[in-house]
DNA sequence: TTTTGAATGTCACCCAGCGGACAGCGTCCG
DNA sequence: CGGACGCTGTCCGCTGGGTGACATTCAAAA
């Protein structure tokens, strides 16, 4: 971005984690059958109905994976960082689609592959679908862990718990302070940890007059993270 | 699964034999790495603090597979039935144990296999992995939809669609009449779903009293599925 | 600079449902 | 057969936090 030139999608890829330790010609492969595309912040990249045949790698930016309810309530599943991969990823046969929503939470910059296409390079390549099923099995378990906080923590304890989270996969340390660029209003914080709106706005507040973050709208900083971690159990 | 009802998405992962299609040399590998056990009803597979290097194929019975919180609560992830495979399916690259407990509800047989054995056969079977991946998808599925019903819908939902989904997955069809041999106890059901033991005992009885469902301690009868699919919406 | 719409902040009300207490009931075991 | 323990049923008081209903602040557009 800013001024230096934008990096071509051949290089991406190579640095994306997952095609790591892949060699030059399968990497052309995978180059051959992807298209790179830009999107601007607040933009949708696919929509609920639609039966996604593709699939997304994320390069940079933000992206919120969201399912609405018949009823038309949003409810936010996760909120992805430069790296991932989205989209169909379990192939579940039917050609019915997830619900599933995506929006740029930035200005993004993704990758994406016919589903199909993806398929037969795993059916090809052994270790591109171990890592992939890492990654999968890795994102149930989070999933796991999130069932089990709505069961168990109150409120207060899952926005102390997603602050840290959410400081560990996207903030940046400096001098002990973490500082990170929030792309969340408090109503979508709200979805995500299941709460009422102004339920986090005060919470918020609460832990802004302790001492232990402080936050403007452009983002937080995480001043006590171990205080906060203590509050999240 | 009334006409023109959708099969769940598990019913698909339950009927689809991951081994199937497999030919009979390899069939003979697998039988070979594998041993296969007996389990009375209530014992242990394993414990939490485990670091579990084994795979497990659930060849009859049923399986509770929960977690501790450090507290010591037990939460509830699953119930699972004859065809599912359980363990530390992510390869989750750290040998950190899961704080997962499974537990036979049944008398169970099933198959056992080393983790790094399993591990190999996938990677020389492209179709094996690809399905396991499938699978670890769809449970995916799974659990984003119970985060998003544990936000939305109240105690009485979740405990209807609990007994719809625990219908279709473990349910016998009479005359219309689906019979469950239910392996929960209400504090059980109670983890499971999200509640507190009371609340499920007196939405049970009011779901009986109401001409929904009738149940006993061996077992449960839906009468009318499709009011109970209204209810849990 | 003004406008305007969205994001925050604060308050009062109210109720689903958690948790404690205790009384029947099965069921397994000595 | 009697004890005992775990499951089920029922009642109730208390409270976390959801739901409106505002007022206020902010930032992008005009």
């Amino acid at each position: 971005m800013s001024g230096t030139e934008r990096p071509s999608k051949f290089w991406y890829l190579k640095h994306f984690n997952i095609f790591e330790g892949m060699d030059d010609a399968s990497m052309k492969q995978v180059n051959d059958m992807s298209s790179m595309t830009s999107v601007r912040s607040q933009q949708p990249l696919y929509f609920p109905d639609q039966p996604t045949q593709t699939i997304f790698f994320l390069k940079e930016g933000h992206v919120k994976i969201s399912r609405l309810t018949e009823d038309g309530k949003e409810m936010i599943l996760d909120v992805l960082g430069p790296g991932e991969i989205f989209g169909e990823l379990s192939f579940s046969g039917s050609g019915e689609s997830s619900g599933e929503l995506a929006q740029a939470l930035d200005d993004t910059v993704i990758c994406t592959m016919k589903k199909e296409d993806f398929e037969s390079l795993l059916r090809t390549k052994p270790e591109l679908n171990f890592e992939l099923t890492k990654r999968i099995g890795l994102r149930l378990r989070r999933f796991e862990e999130r069932v089990s906080e709505m069961v168990f923590k109150d409120v207060r304890k899952r926005i102390a718990a997603f602050l840290v989270r959410y400081a560990e996969d996207f903030g940046k340390i400096k001098g002990g302070i973490i500082t990170i660029r929030m792309h969340l209003s408090h109503q979508e914080i709200a979805l995500l940890v299941g709460a009422a709106r102004q339920t986090v706005t005060s919470t918020l507040n609460e832990f802004r007059s302790k001492g232990l973050i402080d936050f403007s709208r452009q983002g937080f900083t995480i001043k006590q993270l171990s205080e906060l971690q203590k509050l999240s159990r």
